[in-house]
DNA sequence: AATATATATGGAATCGATTGCATTAGGGGC
DNA sequence: GCCCCTAATGCAATCGATTCCATATATATT
């Protein structure tokens, strides 16, 4: 590869002159610029982003971290950020989590030697308090996850209002016995808690005590779902109902649910959230909770790339919409 | 962050010294060691990534490109190839071609620069003889697609096998009217030409002519499966068996079949390719080729730090096994 | 005409590592 | 006691860019 050197040598002028054009900085005349750009072009030169990167120049990389890239709610989410950022000139860099907080923060150490620009944390596993001292080493953007204080720009959704539709949704069905199933904990922060607040806000609304023994904590897969559909079927109460943390969940629901010939809705009825593929896929079809994916990778490009590049910008929380998608599962 | 010099400084020792510490060198005392050591751990020192870079240094970053990471298959892909990059203190930079040349080649580029040690192609879209000036820059190692000379690391199915198996398996069950769908063209190279190469071989072997007018090329989504099933009902003569490229695809056309109440499989077999998460949430569960994601993504990683580490190693071809999973489509 | 200001240009230091070469101190062989 | 070799160490160059500072010329201001 070419360096600067062979331009400047090339074109008969120094290494500062090439450097000026390079960075289209005023001050250089406009005979030696295009004796510099016809040297460039004809080496076939393009600066090493390696040597900038040493000098603390942009790197023009993006992290990523998302708790599993084949959970589809997530590769949807770095598909758009992928795309985002290359039509902005910028790389990716991904790092699964897979929830562990070793692994987190080990990705986050990118930050520190410059390795990447900033982080878009799609998941939280650590507490704030830990993650917070790597901000001053570039950029963190929450993306889907966040924190209850407003310490980092966050593109989110408003998650207690996703669960709060969905509850609604099951209480105007004429359902009283709903149970609730979450991806955290019951006194989980960020995302988790606020969508607990939403169900218990709906629940209070209809007058519907909650009943702790349909309570289903950290779940997550598609076997997770089939296992609480094995456990509901062992009560002697059963919910009539269910709000599922996410569409896998629900889809194992609805699948083990066909194998002891449980009729959806009529016996149980489902809500998802996310809305991915499978929500179409599944039969009966899915009613689920919208997240605009897209929307919320492109934004989150747009705004991580603007505060690199003018890091005055003000942080800000961003929230984008979130609906209810009534299907045939409810 | 600290630097070399810092822990030189500390240490009392010359930033050689240091150096040859961090680099497991012959010829440091034990004495001085164990000095440049507690400085390191005092400083919370690790080396610059990107100085290391600059003096020709492993990056330790291997690049991905994916045509769509949204696929399911490339989604399993990626993260098996993550989570064996992580183990081996590598990190992963994706990238999605999105079938286009130009994309493909804008990432290929990042070899010349040193931002990534090698690139692990799983799709391959402009020709090889485009592609192969590269491998001067960096490992190039192919992974999932392929071409059919032995030019570079490959880590590959027998696509031929693949195709045959299910269309063997259709011809078992009694059918000879037999649509095929593919993901390319028909006239391809690569994956796409050696799964068609089995097609033909089944045929042939089963004595059935092809009926062109039941092969389709370029499909992809579940929404192709939708019309691909459409299509299928305006024939007057019509196919009683289908193997699609595709468990999407082959998604669509069951999704679209309940709609149009066609039974499957009495009325149409379905078979899929990749064996994803959706064969066995479809209804009826799909019977289809089940490809070793986890394997071929682990190998990859494996075979291509393998080559940057020990670049005079041998370039192979590794073939992974194949095979029909059979389940209620067919 | 003298001075200030804007425009152009290049030399050399710098970023944080690695490494070739030179230097020194000991140990062994004769 | 002299020579040679090995082990241990550090100086300074290097990778490929950016940028501070000095300098030179042209133009504007008094």
């Amino acid at each position: 590869m070419a360096t600067i050197s062979d331009v400047a040598k090339l074109s008969g002028q120094s290494k500062t002159t090439v450097s000026r054009v390079i960075n289209k900085h005023p001050y250089v005349s406009e005979e030696k610029r295009e004796l510099v750009l016809k040297a460039m072009e004809e080496l076939g030169y393009t600066p090493n982003p390696t040597a900038r990167r040493l000098r603390g120049q942009l790197t023009t990389t993006i992290g990523v971290i998302v708790p599993r890239i084949v959970n589809p709610f997530f590769s949807y989410l770095v598909n758009s950020i992928e795309n985002a950022a290359y039509q902005k000139g910028y790389q990716v860099l991904i790092a699964q989590s897979n929830e562990d907080k070793e692994k987190e923060l080990a990705f986050l150490n990118l930050l520190k030697n410059k390795q990447v620009d900033g982080i878009i944390m799609t998941s939280i596993v650590n507490d704030w308090e830990i993650i917070e001292p790597y901000t001053k080493y570039g950029t963190i953007l929450l993306c889907n996850d966040y924190v209850n204080q407003e310490v980092a720009p966050m593109i989110r959704l408003d998650q207690t209002k996703g669960a709060y539709l969905g509850i609604k949704h099951l209480v105007e069905k004429g359902h009283k016995k709903i149970a609730y199933c979450t991806g955290g904990l019951f006194d989980a922060h960020g995302r988790g808690r606020d969508r607990n607040l939403g169900f218990q806000k709906a629940m209070q609304e209809a007058n519907i005590k909650i009943n702790p023994r349909w309570i289903f904590v950290d779940q997550h897969t598609i076997e997770d779902g089939k296992i609480i559909l094995k456990q509901i079927l062992e009560m002697d109460d059963r919910p009539t109902a269910i709000f599922t943390g996410s569409d896998e969940v629900a889809a194992g629901i609805i699948i083990e649910a066909k194998e002891h010939s449980l009729s959806i809705p009529q016996d149980l009825a489902v809500v998802g959230f996310d809305d991915q593929p499978i929500a179409e896929i599944l039969d009966p079809k899915l009613t689920t909770i919208c997240q605009p994916m897209d929307q919320m990778g492109e934004k989150s490009v747009k705004v991580m790339i603007e505060l690199l590049e003018n890091p005055k910008t003000q942080i800000k929380t961003y929230e984008l919409p979130i609906d209810l998608i009534v299907r045939q599962s409810t």
